[in-house]
RNA sequence: GGAGGGGUUCCCGAGCGGCCAAAGGGAGCAGACUGUAAAUCUGCCGGCGGAGCCUACGGAGGUUCGAAUCCUCCCCCCUCCA
């Protein structure tokens, strides 16, 4: 069963759609959230407890899966999807984002990265081809193409040679690829340049991905210059293709994104804040190891119906997280990442009943969910 | 009864004449986190509005320009011997 994408409708106020990917393992309702699962775990919860949070599609990621366990280990023993037990849709990462988070770690050549692991310190060639054949024996529904997510900030002429060398890999992976089964997305670089992003779009369409991606944001550039680059830059791709913004967001990054008519969004602020007490509601923001919850019997979000508002008071979920119980990661995760399906299930409903401008303008009013 | 060791800021614990409001932990309080080197990291943590002053290293005296640090006595605690 080949990638498809299904435009299903388009937001009259906004830019926004609602729409539909069909992958080899599944259905993804988009605007998607995508909760990371970079070392095929999405850290603290069981693929059940992902599915229950109502989570359709997560994300794997190619360099660390390649140094560990290895690929070949894992296409050995069935693919990602039946190692670790997930048989919804994988998108992976190409490692484009290590490029630039190991950044001490790394030498880029012309031909690809030289990465030095930071498990033990060996070295290790990640060429566009590389990036391919990992993601392929990995087995994931939609790969990414190996970039280079240029740092910010960075100078006219730093981003345009960065940008130059991921427009040449993403011939080089669109060359590689030999699985008709998996997508491959694109993905535009360009930096804080507008002209450069647009120049990038022109230069990938050519290259016909059955995905196209916003990279190399928020990597530290003011929020305006992200929103900005979503906002011009999303409506020059092709409307028959799904359109991804990388490493985004906040609730209200998401909300802003939709409206610019992006599909699908990843981030670790679900569950990385999840294991640092950050949890979301639709009212107020919840540290919760604040002093303050000590005795609060109520739970995280009255109005919320994941597995830990349901169960648990926030007294107790202080006191887990204080006491530095496994439990607690367990269980503010849940709440995190149910809360971001539950956000992109209000946004696809929204759109399905014509007043997601109506949505966006009541949700930004709130402070944008946290 | 004899011989040693020790009492330090909420707790543990270093300091053993000035650079000491006193290392380092812990606890406590707060903050950060955006394609995950993150169950991580950062800040605050005696009092008073700051430069500064006050109160603090078991208690009371003393030596000294200056004492948590040296001396005397006292009060506690621990170990060993009888």
């Amino acid at each position: 069963m080949p990638f498809q994408f299904n435009l299903i409708k388009k937001d009259t106020g906004t830019s926004a759609r609602l729409g539909q990917m069909t992958t080899a393992h599944g259905i993804v309702d988009t605007p998607a959230f995508m909760p990371v699962g970079t070392q095929a775990t999405v850290k603290s919860l069981t693929p059940e407890q992902i599915r229950t949070c109502g989570a359709q599609i997560i994300l794997g990621n190619t360099y660390h899966l390649y140094l560990r366990p290895g690929h070949e280990t894992i296409k050995k023993l069935g693919g990602l999807h039946k190692f670790m037990n997930w048989p919804g849709p994988i998108l992976t990462d190409s490692g484009g984002f290590q490029v630039y988070s190991l950044g001490k770690l790394r030498k880029i050549t012309d031909d690809g990265v030289i990465f030095q692991s930071h498990i033990d310190g060996s070295k290790h060639f990640l060429t566009p081809k590389k990036a391919l054949e990992i993601q392929e024996a990995l087995g994931s529904d939609i790969m990414m193409c190996l970039d280079e997510c240029t740092p910010y900030p960075a100078t006219f002429a730093q981003t345009q040679k960065s940008l130059a060398l991921t427009m040449e890999w993403a011939k080089l992976c669109k060359e590689a690829k030999t699985n008709p089964e998996q997508a491959l997305f694109g993905i535009v670089q360009g930096g804080t340049y507008l002209d450069l992003r647009r120049q990038a779009v022109e230069e990938i369409l050519p290259l016909n991905f059955d995905g196209y991606a916003l990279g190399g944001v928020s990597v530290g550039e003011p929020k305006e210059i992200m929103y900005a680059i979503a906002e011009t830059i999303t409506p020059l791709l092709p409307e028959d293709k799904p359109r991804y913004l990388m490493g985004v967001g906040t609730p209200e990054d998401i909300v802003y994104g939709v409206s610019c008519g992006i599909d699908m969004f990843d981030c670790v602020i679900p569950t990385r804040s999840a294991r640092h007490g950050l949890l979301f509601t639709n009212s107020e923001k919840i540290v919760i190891k604040n002093a303050r919850f000590r005795e609060d019997d109520a739970p995280i979000d009255e109005t919320c119906d994941c597995y830990t508002c349901r169960n648990f008071s926030r007294a107790y979920l202080r006191h887990l997280y204080i006491a530095g119980e496994i439990l607690a990661m367990v269980l503010n995760t849940i709440h995190n990442v149910h809360y971001y399906m539950r956000l992109l299930e209000q946004i696809r409903a929204a759109l399905e009943e014509n007043c997601f401008t109506q949505f966006k303008n009541t949700f930004m009013k709130k402070g944008g969910g946290v």
